[in-house]
DNA sequence: ACTAATAAGACCTTATTTGTCATATTATTA
DNA sequence: TAATAATATGACAAATAAGGTCTTATTAGT
């Protein structure tokens, strides 16, 4: 599997915090309660996500997490890379020159565009429509 | 990085089974030396080669390992997914219904169209073209 | 029989992921 | 100022996977 857990955990926080706390504050440990996180583990993640600039934390009574600007500002490339890392097909996309055989390797390209394709989806998802949708997709389940 | 090394070090051995031994026969041994791939991690890789249908091997004197169908058969996909197994995006693209919260997840969609643009551009690339390629790319850096 | 090759599987080492725990820090409120 | 409610930080542990080695068996040609 290409994503890990933390990734996926990552962007259903981000989800939920865009969608219950609009513009407002969310409690870290209500998130994981909601969402069926571990908790302890969710607090990692909310500080790499904040370190990363997409999330606002704030300590102290009364305080919690928000995003740190507008969801249609967010895209799941970014949720996904603050988490994981850059996401690179193979090793040798980091940096070229890097592999000795670049100059005659024929697999490289290939690997650059497949790369792309996938970077692309993910960053032509913004928080925002993904917030959407899942308030749209609840409300049909329950409804 | 979403391959791993076993997965660069077969599209390597394929493309210089290709290559080198046009039709023929090639030695695992002599692969390994030629790609600079450890030479007992690379007879497991090409026994999984073997095992899921891409390579033919022949055990004995004068044996060795040979494409099983025409390089134009064989895409970049198939050589992945064989070392690998099927590459996913998330956990939840195995099976549909295999994630209780499927039903009103709006990621879900956003997972699998980045992962058939991934598998989409791995598969418009033959092996058949990545020997052709790298016959090009060999001539032009040596000539 | 001998030799050259792959097949198979046990095994080891290291790295990463996933997760927990304890403690420090910060801000609010009374 | 003391109590409280929240995140920040870093050490640690368990589980899993990746990368690689070693040994032995099997097969086929000479
Ligand atoms: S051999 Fe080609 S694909 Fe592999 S690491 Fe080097 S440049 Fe990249
Ligand atoms: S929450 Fe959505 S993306 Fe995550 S595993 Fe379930 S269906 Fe897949």
């Amino acid at each position: 599997m290409i994503l890990s857990r933390g990734a996926g955990y990552a962007v259903r926080a981000m989800i939920d915090i865009a969608t219950v706390a609009n513009g407002g504050v969310a409690i870290t440990r209500e998130v994981a309660t909601r969402q069926d996180i571990p908790q302890v583990f969710l607090t990692k993640i909310v500080q790499r996500l904040a370190k990363g600039g997409l999330l606002e934390a704030h300590r102290g009574a009364y305080g919690g997490v928000r995003l740190a600007r507008p969801a249609a500002d967010i895209n799941l490339r970014q949720i996904v890379e603050t988490i994981e890392g850059p996401v690179l097909l193979n090793d040798c996309l980091i940096q070229p020159g890097k592999c000795p055989r670049e100059s005659t390797c024929p697999i490289y390209d290939v690997w650059l565009e497949a790369e792309e394709k996938l970077l692309e989806t993910l960053e032509n998802c913004s928080l925002a429509y993904l917030a959407e949708r899942s308030k749209e997709l609840c409300s049909k389940h329950s409804g």
